[in-house]
RNA sequence: GGCGCGGUAGCUCAGCUGGUUAGAGCGCAGGAUUCAUAAUCCUGAGGUCGGCGGUUCAAGCCCGCCUCGCGCUACCA
């Protein structure tokens, strides 16, 4: 494989349901930030595009909920998205939107010849419809008690209550949350994309990098996660998967199309698609041609996203970008894994988070050093962590006292010792490198290592290891300030005025290396390096490459002469209050969270309602785990009359050979049901609490089998 | 239960296709130094590489079993 002539990269559209967290920009946007600044910095063909995710059942829901619109809540959380991610420094060429038009346009285009060419199969299905509505509802819009935790206002597709994945038909009690009325089963068509028939292809591909013959990437490339979570998949044989939804809030199923009235694209036919229609209005708006970004094969397209999103950008888009016919499938699908923070995953619901939109506020100024952290702990391979106590670390001792104070010192001293001006050299004169071994020539000594160094970076980059290229950032820095320590120049100024000058000279040149070398990672710290360094700010277009070309030709990077301006401080510490009052911040959440929250009493009943059920004691006789399950046990109950078989979702609380002789609680007349097989007579009572922790509730001591409960 | 990824120094993490005394940063201990935001530099202590067994001349890296964490999936009358 050759060098892409460009690069087309994107990051995963956030769902503008919600503000950013700490979490979505370690997951899918610095990596990117990164990647695709540095390509600028080489002078590539680089286009970086995302964009709000405005569709799907969540964001109407929300709006009834809210009171409002759909829109109305799309447009605030673009807004938020959307600024968000400009203040701490992402720098996409264009943040776009799914409402828009042209997106709307784009994906119908998709779904039209998708349709012609025949690769959809339209089954019928049963469905939940709402006859006062007259519409047929979507998961979310069904509620209605939880089968398995008997919450009341459990969503058709998960109850929020105990976590359960949930199908509509599985709701006790189902309701419409448009009308409240009790829906109806009506069969419906959709427009299913068979991702078993692409299977052969996409494992080929995924697996050896090899497309009808041709090679397109390198699996080992790839990161183990990923392709491990698509060898998964695609062991378990891929499903056909439906790619309309009966919904009234996302883009259309062309007209023309019969059977197309009432139907939505599915959220994840219309997302991935929105990478193309904002490279279109990013063309539009630039005066280019977006098709060789997607449709010339010297094109790399890159996709950085967590790694809940690997099955959908690396067996579904492609397939359907495939089947579509004139467009290039992904090169890399580099996916992080999930950030934690303080030993706990984030959770926008339990308000565990750093929201970024409160820390640009919180810390303005200091976009980079947030940055910075996180790159430091990038998911790369597995799940990382975020603390406070860490960002303060890395912030006060890597970035103030090894970054800021390298540059510091040296600007400090040329302008002591030369009003600022850059000492002009003899070339000839030895210093002592930073490895403080060997006296080596001026430029043989550190702009060889720096020329490395800069390189090393770069390959780092290249192979999607950010961590790395991020640590051998900070070596040039600890390697300037060895420079420094081991010439002492402020003891040698007093002997030898000529070697110290090649000492500032060559720290001024590390200096400057930085100023560019810092850039995709820290890009507001490179603006204040040239700043200081009264150089022009770098505008994204060649200049590492520039840089790498002068380093290896021997050529400096900062002539002599040349005048810089004052010292000016890069970082500052953060004091522990600073962290104590995020600390804070997050116990309080911990606190509110942890409150124990009472389901709310359900609706009143008759006593004979009460008396239909027929509640008896009962003893746990046997217990045995389900095979193949994880929650499910047997157990035997004697009632004294009789004995039944119970199958129980405890095994996560209870070990069998415990609960034997158990005391318990059975409903005895409650319709028997199979799971895996077994005929489940009854029902075990047992009391949950907040945390989901369950416990039996018992008879006192000495009460036999087989009474009632009343 | 099935599948996938991971479990390496007190903490956060590197370790390429198996090959000499297992690495980095922070933290800790001792020393040097003062140009610099009490910053910097040097030296050192710290690990039976989750556990057990196997393959091999040789295993953190390969194989089997077990265990813990995370994800996907099945699943909670």
């Amino acid at each position: 494989m050759q060098e892409p002539k460009r690069y087309l990269v994107t990051s995963a559209l956030p769902y503008a349901n919600g503000p950013l967290h700490i979490g979505h920009l370690a997951g899918a946007y610095l990596s990117a930030d990164i990647f695709v600044r540095f390509l600028r910095l080489n002078g590539k063909d680089v286009v970086y595009v995302c964009g709000s995710d405005e569709h799907g059942a969540a964001i109407t829901i929300r709006a009834k909920k809210d009171g409002t619109t759909p829109q109305a809540i799309v447009d605030r959380y673009d807004e938020s998205l959307r600024t968000t991610f400009e203040k701490i420094g992402i720098s996409f060429d264009i943040y776009h939107r799914t409402s828009a038009p042209i997106h709307h346009e784009t994906s119908q285009e998709f779904f039209r010849t998708l349709n012609q060419k025949g690769e959809f199969v339209e089954q019928t299905k049963e469905q939940y419809f709402d006859e006062s509505a007259s519409q047929f509802l979507a998961d979310r819009y069904i509620i209605g008690t939880c089968p398995k935790c008997s919450h009341p206002e459990a969503y058709g597709d998960q109850c929020e209550n105990c976590g359960s994945t949930l199908s509509p038909t599985e709701l006790i009690d189902p309701r419409s949350t448009l009308s409240g009325a009790k829906p109806v089963l009506k069969s419906t068509t959709h427009w299913y994309l068979p991702l078993d028939k692409y299977e052969d292809w996409l494992r080929e591909w995924v697996e050896t990098g090899k497309l009808e013959g041709e090679l397109l990437h390198y699996p080992d490339e790839w990161k183990n996660h990923v392709l491990g979570q698509c060898k998964s998949w695609l062991d378990g044989g891929l499903q056909p998967r439906a790619m309309t939804r009966d919904l009234d809030w996302g883009v259309d199923v062309p007209q023309e199309i019969e059977g197309s009235e009432g139907k939505k694209l599915y959220v994840w036919m219309d997302a991935p698609i929105g990478y193309i229609s904002a490279t279109k209005q990013w063309a539009i708006d630039n005066g280019k041609d977006w098709k060789p970004y997607w449709q010339d094969k010297e094109t790399a397209l890159v996709h950085f996203i967590g790694k809940d999103n690997i099955v959908f950008h690396c067996l579904i888009f492609p397939a359907i970008l495939k089947a579509h016919g004139d467009y290039i499938i992904p090169v890399n699908v580099p996916a992080n894994q999930f950030l934690n923070l303080e030993g706990r995953k984030l959770s926008t619901s339990k308000n565990w988070a750093v929201w970024v939109h409160e820390y640009v506020e919180e810390f303005e100024g200091k976009e980079d050093e947030l940055r910075y952290n996180m790159i430091k702990n990038m998911p790369e391979q597995r799940d990382s962590e975020f603390t406070w106590k860490g960002y303060q670390e890395t912030n006060n001792n890597e970035l103030v006292n090894n970054l800021a104070n390298f540059i510091n010192r040296v600007i400090v001293l040329t302008n002591k010792y030369y009003d600022g001006v850059v000492p002009t050299i003899n070339p000839d004169l030895q210093i002592v490198d930073s490895s403080n071994q060997i006296e080596m020539s001026y430029q043989e000594s550190e702009l060889v290592d720096l020329h490395d160094k800069l390189q090393e970076i770069g390959e780092h980059i290249r192979k999607y290891e950010f961590r790395a290229a991020l640590k051998v950032l900070m070596e040039i820095s600890s390697t300037g300030n060895q420079l420094l320590q081991f010439n002492e120049p402020w003891k040698l100024i007093k002997t030898d005025e000529e070697t110290v000058k090649v000492v500032m000279n060559t720290g001024l040149q590390v200096v400057t290396a930085l100023s560019v070398a810092c850039r995709p990672f820290l890009p507001f710290t490179s603006d204040k390096i040239r700043d200081i360094l009264n150089l022009p700010r770098l505008e994204d277009n060649g200049e590492y490459m520039d840089l790498l070309n002068k380093l290896s030709e021997g050529e400096v990077i900062l002539p002599d002469g040349h005048k810089i301006n004052k010292p000016n401080h890069l970082f500052t510490k953060i004091p522990d209050e600073v962290i104590d009052a995020q600390i804070a911040k997050l116990e309080a959440t911990e606190k509110a969270n942890k409150g124990v929250s009472y389901e709310p009493v359900k609706e009143t009943i008759a006593f004979d309602d009460f008396t239909k059920l027929d509640l008896r004691t009962g003893t746990i006789l046997t217990a045995e785990k389900v095979r193949k399950t994880k929650k499910l046990l047997k157990l035997t109950v004697d009632l004294g009359f009789e004995e039944r078989t119970v199958v129980s979702g405890i095994a996560e609380f209870f070990k069998p050979e415990d609960i034997i002789g158990k005391q318990v609680l059975l409903l005895a007349n409650l319709a028997p049901r199979k799971l895996k097989g077994i005929e489940s007579q009854g029902m075990i009572l047992m009391a949950e609490n907040s945390d989901g922790v369950l416990d039996f509730v018992s008879p006192g001591d000495g009460m036999g089998n087989g009474f009632v409960v009343k």
